[in-house]
DNA sequence: GCGATCAGGT
DNA sequence: CACACCTGATCGC
């Protein structure tokens, strides 16, 4: 849960995902994604007050945000001061105190975060320094070596502070299976099932938030069919969600929720209550996404387990793992990193003494310590469990392992060859309505760039341990309960191959301290770039005021030529499509720079 | 009646 | 062992 009280050192004036207590006073809103831990006071009635006397106090989130938002009546009275910008367009904030008339300019990037539909993280560029305030994210291996607009020319942006999504940034969770891995295993189990017959049904068992619709629009494409959820009034200007979804309960996946009697659901009933129409009686698993986690040195990665006679969960997750954060850190090397959850049992001084240990790995050499921050003491390993050897269940229920998978990257999926790259699908958003007729076809986009084209193409999957699987048998009485036998269980072990590439990766991510200069980039074989970022090898850092001009050019829409050394970079202001990237869910039309001040 | 907070659950 | 959410009880206004 996020803890963090919604401001950040440098630039006070702005609240982020927090809009109680001191938040009431800020100038300006950023709201990184749609889930409530990052909406607290959103719709008090303090800061409705507050808005119906101001001219100027906005709230800035991406246009994915804006309409999960709005589609939640009870935030109706923000649609006046909510100014959705473009993905990865940076944007001139002018912050204006309404009694005085002071100003403030900053310059504003939303970059894709990976956690849900709509999330980004922010960079904020302005007289205090350049900071990134993350949200929540997941993003992979590499993803940061992608994301244009945290370079400048051929480096990285010198980044000032780091307000960290820190969910996982703890050992423990040293491993989590990749999108790729866990959809691959997912899909392959409601293969299995609902191939049987018509009768067969599954039931994916998700929270009410979003951030599972990756998973809805995938199975929709492999299976031919619609996921049937509660209601699609959010989705109606994204058509790839839209096409996706039904209300229409006549499906054999379903994904619909009722606020009582979950507890019965699998093998019996669904949510909704569906049945065949011939009276036949459906035969339903249920499939719960759970976040699973392995430690460094474990070898399997379990990405379906067996929970009942017709229950599973499967491995899913929002957030970055810890070595994906460290890669992530590793790569920005931020002076000061703040995280935005203090896990339990640990005290502020802690997490502030691991973000030491971050940087020391980080930076070989040594790091001014930043102001007002206390020295690092020594080393307290978060953990003091075995979490190395950890090949065991996460969960508190015994439970029985279905499924290994453990790929290492480039057998993630059948057309994708290198390891990084989050599944292949595209999302738009759209001014307009749809109505279901026209969600029927999915959408192509004029900026896919070819390669996206074909990978978002059909695909022949492998199946996923296809003779390993076994699924309860209709003959098997499906008397839900717990104690299986170990034969019901039917624990699939598949051999432990836990080929180098996988350790490979991760130790080559970030350990040892030699290949961490901002240039340095892994193999080809770990990350593969969807551009390449220039090499101005006696380029100089502009200074502040080259800096402002700069932005402001940019924010205007300008194409800037800098000369930053013997050769002029030209910075494109507008990157568009280039990453390969789960949700960046971008705007579907041509729209030019929202420059906003007010 | 509403909001905030907490406990307990999935 | 997590997240993100829900419901219900309680308290204060």
């Amino acid at each position: 849960m996020s803890s963090f009280a919604g401001r950040m050192k440098e630039y006070p004036n702005m609240s982020l995902d927090r809009f109680d207590r001191e938040n009431l006073h800020a100038r300006a809103y950023f709201l990184s994604h749609c889930h409530k831990d990052h909406m607290k006071g959103l719709k008090g009635p303090l800061l409705k007050r507050k808005l119906k006397f101001s001219l100027t106090v906005k709230l800035y989130c991406s246009f994915v945000t804006k309409e999960l938002l709005l589609s939640n009546p009870k935030y109706a009275f923000w649609e006046d001061h909510i100014v959705a910008l473009e993905l990865e367009s940076p944007t001139l904030i002018t912050l204006i105190d309404e009694a005085s008339g002071e100003k403030e300019e900053l310059v504003v990037t939303l970059l894709p975060a990976g956690h849900c539909p709509g999330s980004v993280m922010f960079l904020v560029e302005g007289a205090q320094g350049t900071v990134l305030y993350t949200g929540d994210f997941r993003l992979a291996k590499g993803d940061a070596s992608r994301i244009e607009l945290l370079h400048s020319g051929s480096r990285v942006k010198d980044i000032k502070s780091v307000y960290l999504d820190s969910t996982f940034y703890d050992p423990r969770f040293y491993q989590i299976p990749s999108r790729e891995t866990c959809l691959h295993a997912i899909r392959g189990l409601v293969q299995d099932w609902v191939s049987r017959s018509a009768y067969h049904t599954v039931w994916l068992n998700c929270k009410a938030a979003y951030g599972y619709e990756y998973l809805f629009t995938n199975l929709g494409d492999e299976f031919h069919t619609q996921i049937h959820v509660k209601s699609l009034d959010m989705f109606k200007k994204m058509p790839e969600i839209l096409s996706h979804v039904t209300t229409d309960r006549a499906t054999q996946i379903h994904a619909c929720r009722h606020p009582k009697d979950e507890e019965f659901v699998p093998a019996s009933r669904l949510p909704c209550g569906s049945s065949a129409s011939d009276g036949t009686p459906l035969n339903i698993i249920s499939i719960k996404p759970s976040t699973m986690w392995f430690g460094e040195r474990t070898q399997r990665t379990k990405v379906i387990v067996r929970t009942g006679a017709s229950s599973y969960r499967a491995c899913f997750s929002f957030h970055s793992s810890y070595s994906e954060i460290k890669d992530f850190l590793s790569y920005l090397q931020p002076i000061n990193i703040y995280p935005s959850v203090i896990p339990i049992g640990r005290t502020h001084a802690d997490v502030t003494e691991l973000k030491r240990v971050m940087m020391q790995e980080a930076t070989p050499t040594t790091l001014p310590n930043p102001p007002d921050e206390p020295l690092p003491l020594t080393h307290i390993p978060l953990i003091t469990g075995d979490y190395m050897d950890c090949t065991e269940s996460n969960d508190d229920e015994e439970e029985r392992y279905l499924e290994e998978e453990e790929r290492g990257g480039e057998r993630d999926e059948g057309s994708v060859s290198n390891s990084g790259t989050p599944p292949h699908w595209e999302e738009f958003f759209t001014t307009e309505i749809l109505t279901d007729s026209q969600t029927s076809q999915p959408h192509s986009c004029s900026h896919t760039s070819p390669s996206h084209s074909t990978l978002t193409g059909s695909q022949t999957p492998e199946l996923f341990v296809d003779d390993s699987v076994k699924l309860p048998s209709p003959s098997i009485p499906l008397s839900a309960g717990r104690g299986l036998s170990q034969a019901e269980s039917m624990l699939i072990q598949s051999e432990d191959r836990c080929q180098g590439d996988a350790l490979t990766n991760l130790d080559a991510g970030g350990e040892e301290s030699g290949s961490h200069t901002h240039q340095s980039e892994p193999t080809e074989s770990q990350v593969s770039s969807d551009f390449d970022i220039p090499s101005t090898p006696d380029s100089h850092t502009p200074g502040p005021d080259d800096l402002s001009d700069l932005y402001r050019r940019l924010a205007a829409g300008e194409e800037v030529v800098t000369r930053t050394g013997s050769q002029d970079t030209i910075v494109m202001p507008y990157i568009h499509m280039c990453l390969l990237h789960t949700w960046p869910i971008r705007a579907k039309r041509n729209h030019s720079y929202s420059s906003t001040t007010l």
